[in-house]
DNA sequence: CTGAAAGCGCTTACAG
DNA sequence: CTGAAAGCGCTTACAG
């Protein structure tokens, strides 16, 4: 199926020349000067003269030397690594975790930060991987996400003086830094931009009251229709799915008189409703408005395209890990920072007279 | 927005207890014997009495102590961590990522591993990012994606003698560890499907030759086509995208007569095929079959849903980390495993006559 | 079976 | 400005 690698693989491997890692004492031997001052002209320049200086940074180049991760991380109390607990899975979607760990991962380089990975450890005490990795000194602090009310993990970290910093607000005085995405801002932008469209009965498609991103969707939605002088949306709660989708626009267009203008907190739930109007002969964009959130792949391949508001996740984990960057160099005064998301409209927000 | 979270905050941070986390000192003071007997018990519990090792433990338990990474590392020579490079944004799609992030972290975290990211530097050696966690000794070894033909990562890993397996071959002689999927299986299951729905003319939207997945996918679709005695397809490359898809098809349906059935190596061109059809007038599942490749969310979504191969992300992680950890501790046989994609069937396969 | 000692590769006071 | 020394928290020969 592949004959073109074969024959050339040896080309690649030319004898394991495997030059065994250098170490501070190679450099120092090599530049004729003590460990102490290799270590010195490496980590604070000024303190050294420009000649030993120069010497030094010759012999690093020629042994292409990198100070030891461990040995520095022992000595300094610094592992240069954060620590990042995976979404679960089925928090449905996650159709943005790609770009979400890019910019950390990017930022974090940036930084001389690597992120370490972990997984929620299947039932259990969900703090127990904290834990874990706090005791056994494996990273410098966290990068929180899937942050909810009464998020046991702040409490803990907190309490052990680890930094972190976390993708969304728990209440409003929170005493710890965090970046969020103003949920309520992007719901609030569909509404206005159907209410320009001409629509005036509104449904809204949500999940369970309870939850903090849940919530602050739907509050954008009430808020606008209140400021535009519209009566509130009809709503529909359910969980994240395509049938669920379907059933609550169902559900909704029961009404009399139905809504011409369908919001959800979610894309999945938005195309199943795209998917049930046609079934039910109504043509999305003209007899029925439909708009989602996250902008998933799915929403611009959906018929028709779907319009979604997407979440700045490239600009959201830079600013978490420059954030975090800032807590682990001193910088100790809670910041937040409060992102605005964009509202991407395509054809399936139109009708609406 | 949320007054929830607000007074109870304080509930959870019952002062700050910050034990600073004990050393194996502490242990070994609480349980009344040397350091190095404490490693042991921990180490190599078979070398030290029970009546000691009991003791030790239970001091261990008291203190909640972890021996520290940095520390274990410095003189095992071990990080207990291990690299992996987050594939390219731009590699579109990318639907998988998250479930194949997932399994690697959870099969390291049973091997008391632990995954580190790390992203490839816009332009310049592709090496670079490798080299430097090799020379700072920051892991252990690497698990490799997106290997390609004549991939410059494993002939540098390779001399230098660092652990690594590829998700993916190269070759068919390929001296090192790899797990692949087997691209050629899933399209020719597709084919084969088609064909007991009773179709013989075959297109098949390609992406350019020379890309080891592609052309896999390619040949499956070619030789299953042979096997079944059904004239080749007429093949359109193309890059990845909804516009792409429908211009491929387009092409595809003017030959003539037109094929009945279209093969896709990737899902984004299957979709953007079924959207050019419906625009066409015909109907798939009907009138004109279609294929897709990977069962990226949107397949699921799409009108009619998309019949797709789907791999086993989730399985393919977990090999990698399984066979990397053998490795790590003596193994060093390259081995390989090929795993086999399913094909699953949704209405947009239909049609045949 | 147990412990004293050396050492992993660094950094950081501390003298000079 | 430079270097000798101590020490970060472990593990691993090596004696006893």
């Amino acid at each position: 199926m592949d004959e073109h690698g074969a024959s050339e693989q040896k080309t690649f491997s030319p004898r394991s020349t495997s030059s065994p890692r250098s170490t501070i004492k190679d450099v120092s031997r090599l530049a004729g000067v003590s460990v102490a001052t290799v270590s010195k002209a490496l980590n604070t320049p000024h303190v050294v003269s420009e000649a030993t200086r120069e010497r030094v940074l010759e012999a690093v180049r020629a042994l292409d030397y990198r100070p030891n991760r461990a040995a520095r991380g022992l000595v300094g109390k610094r592992t240069y690594l954060v620590g990042y607990r995976l979404p679960s899975v089925q928090a449905a979607g996650n159709p943005t975790l790609d770009a979400f760990l890019h910019s950390m991962v990017e930022a974090a380089a940036r930084h001389g930060l690597e992120i370490v990975l972990s997984a929620d450890r299947p039932r259990g005490n969900p703090l127990a991987v904290y834990e874990d990795m706090v005791r056994r000194g494996s990273v410098d602090g966290f990068i929180l996400s899937e942050t909810d009310y009464h998020d046991p993990r702040i409490a803990y970290l907190s309490d052990q003086g680890v930094p972190f910093v976390a993708f969304g607000r728990t209440s409003d005085d929170d005493t710890f830094s965090w970046v969020d995405v103003d949920g309520a801002a992007g719901t609030a932008a569909a509404v206005r931009h159907l209410v320009e469209q001409g629509h005036e009965r509104f449904g809204l498609i949500a999940w369970p009251e309870g939850s903090r991103t849940g919530d602050a969707r739907v509050s954008g939605v009430v808020e606008a229709l209140e400021v535009a002088d519209l009566p509130p949306p009809r709503i529909v709660r359910t969980v994240n799915g395509l049938e669920e989708g379907r059933a609550a626009l169902r559900e909704l267009l029961a009404a009399e008189p139905p809504p011409t203008a369908v919001v959800t907190v979610q894309d999945t739930l938005a195309i199943g409703a795209l998917l049930e109007a046609r079934d039910l002969g109504l043509e999305v964009g003209v007899d029925l408005a439909v708009t989602g959130f996250d902008d998933i792949p799915a929403a611009e391949m959906a018929s028709p395209p779907l319009t979604s508001v997407r979440q700045p996740f490239d600009r959201v984990g830079e600013l978490l890990v420059d954030m975090l960057a800032r807590r682990l160099t001193g910088h100790h005064e809670p910041e937040g920072i409060l992102v605005t998301p964009e509202l991407i409209v395509r054809a399936s927000s139109g009708g609406g007279r």
